[in-house]
DNA sequence: TCATTAACTGTCG
DNA sequence: CGACAGTTAATGA
């Protein structure tokens, strides 16, 4: 295990909120503070409940944040990869976490503390502005999703479902870029694991996917998203 | 190798 | 469409 820290000035997440305003000199003291976790492949590193333990950044790697429901059925809210933002939610006025997360894929995470946290939002208002950009479209993101649960066939929530990840991790040779047990993408379209099967095969026999074992990727993601064009909620989401 | 997990199929309410 | 039972395939201890 390697518990080395990760230096910002190295990192290559353009898109991480630290990253992007590491050159302010008034950041380098929070930098320091900071610790570097490294998740094995199916940890849960965030506990649904447990105390805030300030915020999570993903510095390489894939993470499912997931809420659990009544009945004990797992609802994946969201995933995240290099360069983003977990557990922000349970900041402010929350003591506990309302999310879970754990690691899809062997992760290194940065994690910074309340304290940390929140001078830092004090003191540096760039930093604060791009916080509240990613919370106005982490809002708009979550406000078309309640459309979609809504208005969508299970076939169209997971072919959403599949977009979601091709969009998020590409595709490598044919495939998406993460693998996915069909457990968690039913989690994330809120079905069961046999109807994406079902689904999934039958894409597959129409010719608008292609799976091997856990793989999965498509050929014409047009045609994919011809299916729920007319929902117009596939621009990002 | 055996045991456990995941993928898949069929059926029923 | 979800829930359940059952079979097969893959994985890993």
């Amino acid at each position: 295990m390697n518990y080395e820290k990760t230096i910002c000035s190295v990192c290559r997440n353009a898109s991480c909120i630290i990253k992007r305003n590491v050159h302010l000199s008034q950041l380098s003291r929070y930098i320091d503070q900071k610790s570097t976790i490294n998740c094995k492949k199916g940890q849960t590193f965030i506990i649904e409940g447990a105390p805030v333990q300030g915020l999570y950044f993903v510095n390489k790697g894939a993470v499912k944040v997931t809420k659990t429901g009544l009945n004990g059925k797992e609802q994946i809210v969201r995933l995240a990869k290099d360069g983003e933002i977990i557990g922000h939610r349970g900041f402010g006025a929350g003591q506990f976490y309302h999310i879970g997360a754990t690691a899809l894929e062997n992760s290194s995470l940065c994690n910074f503390s309340l304290d940390s946290m929140n001078q830092m939002l004090l003191e540096i208002p760039k930093l604060t502005y791009d916080l509240m950009t990613f919370y106005a479209e982490e809002l708009s993101r979550s406000e078309t999703k309640v459309k979609k649960f809504a208005q969508m066939t299970v076939r169209e929530k997971v072919i959403d479902a599949l977009l979601y990840i091709f969009r998020k991790f590409g595709q490598k040779d044919d495939f998406f870029g993460i693998q996915l047990s069909r457990k968690d993408i039913a989690d994330f379209a809120g079905t069961t694991d046999e109807q994406v099967i079902r689904i999934l095969s039958s894409l597959k026999k129409e010719g608008l996917i292609q799976t091997s074992g856990k793989k999965i990727g498509t050929k014409n993601v047009n045609l994919l998203r011809k299916e729920i064009s007319e929902h117009n909620y596939f621009i990002d989401s």
